[in-house]
DNA sequence: TCTTATATTAGATATATTCAAATATCTTCA
DNA sequence: TGAAGATATTTGAATATATCTAATATAAGA
C-alpha cells in the first residue's frame, strides 16, 4: 500500500490523516514483527521525532476500533499490534511472548457447537508453544 | 474436586497446600465466571481476609506455571483466570472483555500448515463477538 | 483564507503487576 | 519435641502499561 492508500483508508473510516497516525500506520504496515505500543512509539519517533506517548495509544485505539489494525492480547505482557493485512492466525511463543503470523485457513466451526444468544463475529486459532529461537535455545542445553 | 482432591493435586505438583494457595485454587473451581486477579483477592478476602494482594499473584503465577489454571489474555483488560478442569476453547465479547467457555472440540491443523522450526503445544480457538447480554442490549435499540 | 471539528501534547493519574526484604510457617530429623 | 533449614507470605514500594485532562495546534472542507 502507497501513501496514498493508506490515506485513503484512513479518510474512508472519517479519520484525518495526520503525520502521527500515518506514520503508525506506515510503521505497522511495512513491519513484520507484531509491536507493543511501546516500539511503536519508539520507532515512528526514530525517524522524526515528532509524536507523544499518549497520541500513539490513541491512534492505536482508533485504528484497532476502525479494523485497519489489530491487537493482540498476550499474557502477562504488553499488547501487540499488526496491520490487518492477509487474514492470518496467531503463534505466541509461551517463553519469549513474541507474537508470530500463521498461514490463514478457514477454521470450521463444528455443526454441533452452539454458541446460543452470542453474536459470532470471528474466529481464530491461537497456536502456542516455543518460537524457533526459543526452541533452539532449549536444544542447545 | 474435594477439598481433599485440591491439597492432592497441588502437593502432586510440588506446591504445598497453603490457606491462601488453596482458597485461590478453590475459589477457582467453584467459579464459572472467568475472573480477574483482583475479583479472585476481592473474593478471598471476603470469606476469611488472609491474604495480600501480591501473594495471590504469585499463586496465580504459580499455578498457571504449573498447569492448574489457565489464564486468558483480553484485549486492553485485566488478564482473567479459570481453572483447568474438562478442555475448552473461550468466547471473548468485544464489547464488554467476558470471557466463557466454548465446549471443547479437537481443532485439526491443516496437514499443508507449516510451523517451521516452532515447537507446538496447543492450539485453541478464539471465539470473538457480542455476549448474550450485549447482544440483546444492542438489539433493544 | 477561514472555520471548526478533530488531533496532539505533556504531564498527571489510574490500573495492573512485580519486586525485595522482613517475617512467618512448614518439614525434617536428631 | 524442637532446632535448623527450606519454602511461603506479607508488605509497601517500584515498575509497567494505559488513560485522562485541558490547553494548544492542525487538517481539510467551505
Amino acid at each position: 500500500m502507497g501513501s496514498e492508500a493508506i490515506k485513503r483508508s484512513l479518510e474512508e473510516i472519517g479519520l484525518r490523516c495526520t503525520p502521527q497516525r500515518y506514520a503508525v500506520m506506515a510503521f505497522l504496515m511495512g513491519c513484520k514483527e507484531h509491536p507493543t505500543a511501546a516500539e511503536i512509539f519508539d520507532a515512528v519517533n526514530r525517524v522524526d521525532s515528532r509524536s507523544s506517548r499518549a497520541t500513539t495509544y490513541n491512534n492505536l485505539r482508533d485504528l484497532v476500533q476502525a479494523g485497519l489494525v489489530r491487537e493482540v492480547a498476550v499474557e502477562g505482557r504488553a499488547a501487540r499490534f499488526d496491520a490487518k493485512g492477509m487474514r492470518h492466525h496467531h503463534f505466541i511463543c509461551d517463553r519469549c511472548g513474541h507474537v508470530e503470523d500463521v498461514k490463514w485457513y478457514t477454521v470450521r466451526k463444528p455443526a454441533s457447537l452452539s454458541l446460543g444468544k452470542r453474536v459470532l463475529r470471528e474466529c481464530e486459532v491461537i497456536f502456542r508453544g516455543l518460537c524457533s529461537k526459543c526452541a533452539r535455545r532449549r536444544a542447545d542445553r
